[in-house]
DNA sequence: TCTGGGGTCCTAGGACCC
DNA sequence: TCTGGGGTCCTAGGACCC
């Protein structure tokens, strides 16, 4: 059994100051429903046919939550309305919120639909403190967008992530710098941002129920229990140790689709038809954010949930839809004795390990040089597109003088 | 109406390289 | 009999997030 340990970690609290934001808005596909629906403003909303999407205040208090099964929840409220989401209002939504956070301040970095981090240090003599900025903000999104947006601030993006959570519904908490463990360690383990059910059950089970009570676990003790990295981040996380900036303009890493396919058999062919229309999602994607993929996954389930993935990585990047099927079905079929045996419950495909294509482009266009150019090339490259641009392993550990054309993306 | 759709990060063993 | 030691990449699976 682990004892508190009220010892405050050594940290240099003289020059923090709480300037990290985090906002989030509250329920939101049902928020947007309720907003331009007059009829459902007040009431319970669920959205979602199969399972639960979103769903209002007003139905959470019925105890409906995210991801639960829509019979689950019409059992525990029978009054709500479910509606089927609307990804594109929802989709316009976000877009007009981070309008306006892109407006407070230049350092945003989007996490989902419906949140963001932003740093807002710099601007206390311009535009006003944290609290000042955050309420501004909460005031336009409500006014501009009709939604309501919870922010918290704190010295870590971690600790900003808790305290907007903490400050659900429509509100706005800060937690000044210096206060933070006062604020942070009496709080159940499972608001740790990666605390999910499973680390909370490791937890319970050895007798850590608050995050004080797992900030006074040694790290070699937390390390044996949850293994090397989730050890580390855990202790770090429960003494506020979390020195990731705000980051803009990241992209994203992998790109994917999924269908869910019920409970019924499906032959083989079947299964190639909906994967081709997966491919083609993706591969559209792709090709509208001008990224190439090298490593293709299928991931599907069985009819008793349990979940698959085979990978395979391409010689070349590429963003051709022709070639990427071609493989993706390859490991379809290497699959499909087990899915035969399993069932097909789900099916997904996922183009992973992305390259920028006019990173790769500048990349092929050395074609016939002096291979010794080679490194000044990705140098080159690098400062140009930035370090995740072309993944290690790509075509460039091929001699320049074999790289094969780039498939025509307007194919 | 049995169970959505999109992601991230980590682990662990094996292949392979120098 | 000895069978290093460090590194990257690939692949499959799992926990977690919204």
């Amino acid at each position: 059994m682990a004892q508190p340990n009220m010892a405050q970690p050594n940290i240099a609290e003289d020059d923090a100051e709480a300037t990290v934001m985090h906002a989030d808005l509250d329920a939101f596909y049902a928020s947007v429903e309720q907003r331009d629906d007059l009829s459902l403003r007040g009431k319970p909303v669920i959205v979602g046919m199969g399972v639960v999407l979103a769903a209002s205040y007003e139905a959470r208090s019925h105890g409906v939550r995210t991801a639960m099964n829509a019979r689950e929840a019409s059992r525990l409220c029978p009054s709500a309305i479910v509606v089927e989401p609307r990804m594109s209002a929802y989709s316009q939504a976000s877009k007009d919120v981070f309008t306006i956070f892109g407006d407070t301040t230049p350092s945003v970095e989007g996490l989902s639909i419906d949140e963001a981090f932003l740093e807002v240090g710099g601007l206390r003599r311009s535009v006003g403190s944290p609290r000042e900025i955050a309420a501004t903000l909460r005031a336009r999104v409500r006014a501009e967008v009709g939604l309501t947006l919870s922010i918290g601030i704190a010295t870590t993006k971690f600790l900003a992530k808790v305290a907007s959570a903490v400050g659900k519904p429509d509100g706005l908490l800060e937690v000044p710098a210096g206060t933070e463990m006062d604020f942070l360690h009496p709080l159940p383990v499972r608001r740790l941002w990666g605390v999910g059910k499973v680390t909370e059950e490791r937890l319970h089970a050895r007798g850590v129920r608050t995050i004080g009570e797992l900030a006074a676990v040694d790290v070699p003790t937390l390390k044996s229990w949850l293994g090397t990295a989730s050890g580390h981040h855990m202790h770090a996380l429960a003494h506020n140790l979390d020195p990731r900036p705000v980051v803009t303009g990241e992209r994203r890493s992998s790109v994917g689709a999924q269908r869910a396919l019920g409970n019924r058999g499906r032959s083989q062919a079947e299964a190639e038809v909906i994967l081709l229309e997966l491919v083609d999602r993706v591969t559209r994607r792709l090709r509208r954010g001008n990224r190439l993929c090298r490593t293709v996954m299928i991931r599907w389930r069985g009819h008793n949930m349990s979940t698959h993935t085979m990978s395979s990585s391409l010689e070349n990047p590429t963003d051709s839809t022709a070639h990427l099927l071609a493989e993706a079905k390859l490991l379809l079929e290497r699959s499909w004795p087990e899915i035969h045996r399993l069932g097909l419950g789900l099916l997904g495909f996922t183009a992973a390990n992305l390259s920028e294509a006019a990173a790769v482009q500048m990349a092929l266009d050395f074609t016939g040089r002096n291979i010794n150019e080679v490194d000044t090339t990705i140098d080159a490259v690098r400062d140009r597109f930035g370090n995740s641009a072309l993944k290690r392993g790509s075509l460039l550990k091929h001699n320049p003088t074999e790289m094969p054309v780039l498939p025509d993306p307007g194919e």
